[in-house]
DNA sequence: GCCGTTTTCGGCCCGACTGTTTTCAGTCG
């Protein structure tokens, strides 16, 4: 039982208790626990009861609900509200703007109880004439109806990956070469069918093990004698097994992995050298793209005609990689909502062989993520420059801040407090319903700050979760290559932003990217190899890449910026 | 239900923003 299970049940029993109306008081002392806990690195599943009530926001009733989520994987009070809410209700807790308050309503006033109804009592115009909604919220709530419909099926890559190679290492058990193709190889960041190829001479046989194991569920009117598909036990996912002989898998593995644009792509660009070399007995990917007379294109990339117009003018030794990164420059620690110290994020990165750190912990106007005030900001870089006093030449921690771009425009501290980071992060983190003009604006003026070096996550999207707001993407990359600021690749798989298809135009107007991990805790940190995997995808070069700077050159740079 | 004492009960309580109001409830990060 993992911290992350314990806190998402008393989260969920405090977000239920509220929905049946239970005491505000009682709701929020799960709330707060689930809050706390989370930035918690306690190992709670070991924790007896007298330990776990000395834990903030824990007293002795969650701490007996905390023993018996772990020694039961149950908890009665959640099971009890669980089965009084219908899961249509449930699922309404993904529609953007709905709390448990309205969604009470809406279920106890119009007796709505599943997304479909829902839809229909927006269609009608009903929603809108429920005291406390309106035409706006009821419009809202279809927006986000047809948002969450088009995620339908689909997972994160993160997910989408560790699915994937969990059934690989399964499979490979039984048969002789299993190969991860399709979204997953191509580094989708969003996947809806998960795609292996399998090397078999007994597809019947093939088929048979298949659906003898428990993990798999087929969907027999999808499959066919030489296509396994269906879910994974536990996920909506789809999955497709394709099954081929061992002189067909490499050529397999290019058809497979390329999207279709990509296949189109290819195939136009010259037919028939390009079927010459598909029917080559054992033809592996390098052979084709050459046979083809075409520059190899890395799995990544193998999207559409991007990829050539990319190849025409660069070489795949310059596409960034992991090794390139020298440092990282946007965490937090738990002087914000981070789980660990300045000092252990630190040292973990000093593990990962990176010679810098950069800490960006939450601003002022951050009240919820623990924001620091002008006086906690002096604090810490006092608590910097005593652990940068440790380090020899080869390592360094940078003062820097996620800095809330406020709804005009402007960074939340004065200039004068701004001048004290080695850098600034810009980033929105409220007000996300804008018109494409006034979030353009409002990004325009930040990076027309002088003291902001990145611009963080600049949509706010929430993959599958929430749309970023609309902005003018060129608009936004010309005013950073005039002022100088760097556009940030967040790497959280929840967000991957600013998408991998504007990197090239950014690399073409001179606009350096930072993979930023936006990491919480030491894991978090190695979130950047999405960012890597993503930057690859955009064509994003080592050179273009702002933390593969070296630690000499990184403080050239920041040294530089700051004397403008 | 948690916390912190005035040590056994009273007070707890992010703030900005939106949309709905006409003074505020609900949501969100």
């Amino acid at each position: 039982m993992t911290n992350a299970e314990i806190v998402d049940r008393l989260e969920l029993t405090g977000r239920l208790m509220e929905l049946h109306d239970y005491d505000a008081f009682k709701i929020r002392a799960f709330s707060s626990a689930a809050f706390n806990l989370d930035k918690s690195t306690a190992d709670l599943a070991n924790l007896p009861v007298e330990e776990l009530v000395k834990l903030p926001g824990v007293g002795k009733s969650v701490a007996h609900k905390i023993r018996e989520i772990v020694e039961t994987g149950h908890l009665t009070d959640l099971d009890n509200l669980l089965a009084e809410t219908p899961e249509g209700v449930m699922e309404m807790f993904r529609i953007k703007g709905l709390g448990a308050k309205k969604i009470r309503t809406l279920w106890h006033e119009l007796g709505i109880d599943n997304l479909r109804d829902l839809q229909l009592a927006g269609e009608n115009g009903q929603i809108a004439k429920i005291k406390g909604f309106g035409a706006s919220t009821q419009e809202k709530i279809l927006n986000s109806l047809m948002f969450l419909q088009e995620q339908k099926g689909k997972v994160r890559m993160d997910r989408a990956a560790m699915l994937a190679n969990v059934l690989h290492d399964e499979l490979a058990n039984h048969f002789k070469r299993v190969d991860i193709t399709g979204q997953v190889r191509r580094k989708a960041q969003e996947v809806d069918t998960i795609q292996l190829l399998i090397e078999t001479s007994d597809p019947v046989g093939a088929q048979r093990y298949l659906n003898g194991l428990p993990m798999l569920v087929q969907n027999e009117q999808e499959s066919s004698p030489f296509a396994w598909r269906g879910r994974m036990e536990g996920s909506d996912v789809g999955i497709e097994l394709l099954m081929f002989p061992a002189d067909q898998i490499d050529r397999q593995l290019f058809i497979q992995t390329a999207a279709e644009p990509h296949l189109q792509q290819v195939g136009s660009a010259n037919v028939s050298l390009l079927q010459a070399a598909l029917t080559v007995p054992n033809a592996s990917e390098e052979g084709i793209y050459e046979r083809a007379g075409l520059p190899f294109i890395v799995p990544e990339m193998r999207e559409d005609e991007f990829a050539f117009r990319w190849a025409s003018h660069h070489q795949n030794d310059e596409l960034v990689t992991w090794d390139d990164l020298r440092g990282t420059l946007h965490n937090h620690s738990t002087w914000s909502d981070g789980k660990q110290s300045i000092a252990d994020m630190a040292a973990y990165c000093r593990e990962l062989g990176l010679t810098y750190f950069g800490i960006a912990d939450h601003s002022k106007t951050a009240t919820y993520a623990n924001g620091l005030d002008v006086d906690r900001v002096r604090a810490q870089h006092a608590e910097i420059d005593q652990l940068n006093a440790q380090f020899g030449d080869d390592f360094t921690i940078f003062k820097g801040i996620e800095s809330d771009i406020l709804g005009d425009g402007s960074l939340d501290y004065d200039d004068a407090t701004l001048a004290t980071f080695d850098y600034v992060v810009a980033s929105v983190h409220q007000t996300l319903t804008m018109t494409i003009e006034k979030a353009t604006t409002r990004l325009l003026r930040a990076i027309e700050n002088p003291y902001t070096t990145i611009l963080g996550h600049p949509t706010g999207r929430l993959l599958l979760a929430r749309e970023g707001y609309p902005i003018d993407h060129r608009a936004v990359i010309d005013a950073c290559a005039y002022h100088n600021v760097v556009v940030e690749i967040n790497a959280s798989p929840y967000r991957l932003d600013i998408d991998w298809r504007w990197i090239d135009y950014a690399m073409e107007r001179g606009v350096m990217l930072s993979i930023n991990p936006d990491a919480h805790d030491l894991a978090g940190l190695l979130d950047m190899h999405y960012g890597v995997a993503v930057g690859r995808k955009g064509g994003l070069t080592k050179t273009m890449t702002f933390n593969a700077l070296t630690l000499t050159e990184m403080k050239a740079y920041l040294q530089k910026r700051k004397k403008r």
